[in-house]
RNA sequence: GGUCGGUUGGCCGAGUGGCUAGGCAGCGGUCUGCAAAACCGUUUACGGCGGUUCGAAUCCGCCAUCGACCUCCA
């Protein structure tokens, strides 16, 4: 590879270069959506972190087998593997299936991560489909010796497992540390210390999800579903976890230690986490209640938001921080972003129109190593697109005729600009697109050849007349020496 | 209490031992019948206190403060 790339890996807590162990084919894993709920700008930001992972290999030519999975099963209410299930819960209130609740949210899911221009992966397996292999995972844990069935139930003995590994290596915690502080179990539970975790939960009577399994009917424990399929479509090592930070602890801890207690090794090289989005400087989640779902988002309907913002601001909102950063939510970050967005744009419907002229000069080729540069710098977005903002503020300048551009030059800035605002932050001009757009451009351009023409004769009542009628139609007119743009807001 | 991470100009948000991202907003100007856009110029910030250094906002220490995880959360 041309491009050397290095990410931060979680867990050495350093940016280290990025080498495929099967190059050019890279497998990441991504914990994706527990499917009970509407889809929040949270989860945006997880999707479209990973897309940008995801688009950045792809551009690099590397040949990504992304895994991407649905959590439908296992994933309880309350703490210590006590509670009831998030989905059967749903159900149970709505007085549905519960295979009807996770259509639902699966749905939903993909109509707004697709709105978002998030690409989908090349595999995006369920839970509930992978049962067989879930049951085979807790058959080998269970026959190294590192966990123990208690009441038709099977639990993950974390206290063995750390003698002989490091649990907690991931999130930096140590195992005495962490029992010496929690509460104490009650003596009623199954589990024999409180940081073991659920790998098969035995179902009580009323539960609707149940498996028959050998120890009892029920259903796995949430950490079991990740390890079990990674390794079945990407093998028992494979490049790139990611996810939330969120889930660092206990969830991809959890992880690690099955998947060494099953295997003997560690299944993952690079482990990347995105941080969250904050409101006030809080947290944005579920159990905080101070959430924004996506529908509200592109809607406008919640009471913390000004106006409706499109899912392409979301997304160059979202890209313009960094992903290890956390990123604070207000409607004026927003609105800087919808306008940034706007001017990107404009410099890019430009570009295909810019004379060339003059001389060769370094600044674009310079221009797109610095994109490369960006990128390779741990995915820095919010770099690169300050570096492409350098590029719009050149190709104004060509436009406006203070600058020249040699025809080489041109083709260059056309592929820098195809390659990173399309295909990389994966930015799409949604004014632009519009399946009867042939004919609108065509009336649009025909009606202000008319206005041009009313100008020349200094009939500027009948001028301005049609200028507000468009503008009221959400067309904007943007006079020019020479002519006039028009964009639809 | 433990672990980790922030604290940057009006707002968002990068980065860095010396060359002072970027976006948005503001101000002044160019252009324009007007408007918008664009362009040019402009406002020069890094929580506090010490230390290291020729030089620190950037490294070290202490303090303050905010947050994340330690229960489910992207």
């Amino acid at each position: 590879m041309e491009h050397q790339l290095f990410v931060y890996n979680s867990l050495s807590r350093k940016k280290e270069q990025f080498i495929p162990l099967h190059s050019p084919a890279v497998g990441m894993y991504v914990c994706g959506p527990t499917v009970y709920g509407d889809p929040h700008l949270g989860h945006a930001r997880s999707a479209i972190t990973f897309d940008l992972v995801f688009r950045y290999l792809q551009a690099l030519d590397y040949k990504v087998r992304y895994v991407r999975n649905i959590t439908d099963v296992g994933h309880l209410e309350n703490d210590a593997d006590e509670g009831e299930d998030k989905i059967a819960k749903k159900a149970r209130v709505e007085e549905i299936e519960p295979m009807e609740v996770v259509q639902y949210y699966i749905n939903r899911y993909h109509q707004f991560t697709n709105l978002l221009g998030v690409l989908p992966p090349s595999i995006e397996p369920q839970a509930s489909g992978h049962i067989i292999e879930q049951i085979s995972l807790i058959e080998k844990i269970l026959k190294a010796g590192f966990a123990y069935e208690s009441n038709g139930s099977v639990y993950f003995d974390v206290q063995k497992y750390n003698q002989q590994h490091a649990y907690g290596k991931l999130s930096g915690r140590v195992l005495d540390d962490l029992l010496s502080f929690t509460r104490e179990l009650d003596g009623q539970s199954e589990k024999h210390s409180s940081f073991d975790f659920a790998l098969w939960k035995k179902a009580t009577p009323e539960h609707l999800m149940r498996w028959p399994s050998p120890w009892s009917d029920g259903y796995p424990g949430w950490h079991l579903e990740c390890s079990a399929m990674s390794a079945k479509y990407l093998g028992e090592e494979f490049d790139i976890h990611g996810g939330g930070m969120d889930l660092l602890f206990p969830h991809h801890e959890c992880e690690i230690a099955q998947t060494v207690a099953s295997s003997g090794k560690d299944a993952v090289r690079y482990w990347i986490h995105n941080n969250m989005i904050t409101i006030n400087g809080q947290k944005m989640g579920k159990s905080l209640g101070n959430y924004i779902t996506l529908e509200e988002l592109f809607s406008g309907n919640h009471k913390a938001l000004e106006k409706a913002y499109s899912p392409m601001t979301v997304r160059f909102f979202i890209l313009q921080a960094h992903y290890r950063s956390t990123l604070d939510f207000s409607n004026e970050a927003l609105q800087a972003s919808e306008k940034g967005l706007q001017r990107l744009f404009a410099a890019v419907k430009a570009l295909p129109t810019l004379k060339t002229s003059g001389e060769k000069s370094d600044y674009v080729a310079e221009l797109r190593q610095k994109c490369y540069a960006a990128m390779n710098d741990d995915l820095n977005s919010p770099i690169l697109i300050a570096h492409l903002f350098d590029g719009v503020r050149y190709i104004n300048a060509v436009k406006d005729g203070h600058e020249t551009i040699h025809a080489e030059d041109l083709e260059l800035m056309k592929e820098i600009f195809s390659t990173f605002v399309d295909k990389v932050l994966g930015l799409k001009d949604e004014t632009a697109a519009a399946g009867d757009s042939g004919l609108i451009e065509g009336l649009v351009n025909m009606i202000l050849e008319m206005r041009m023409d009313a100008k020349a004769r200094k009939d500027f009542a009948a001028s301005d007349k049609i200028r507000n009628e468009l503008t009221n139609l959400g067309i904007e007119v943007k006079d020019r020496k020479d002519g006039f743009d028009w964009s639809r807001k």
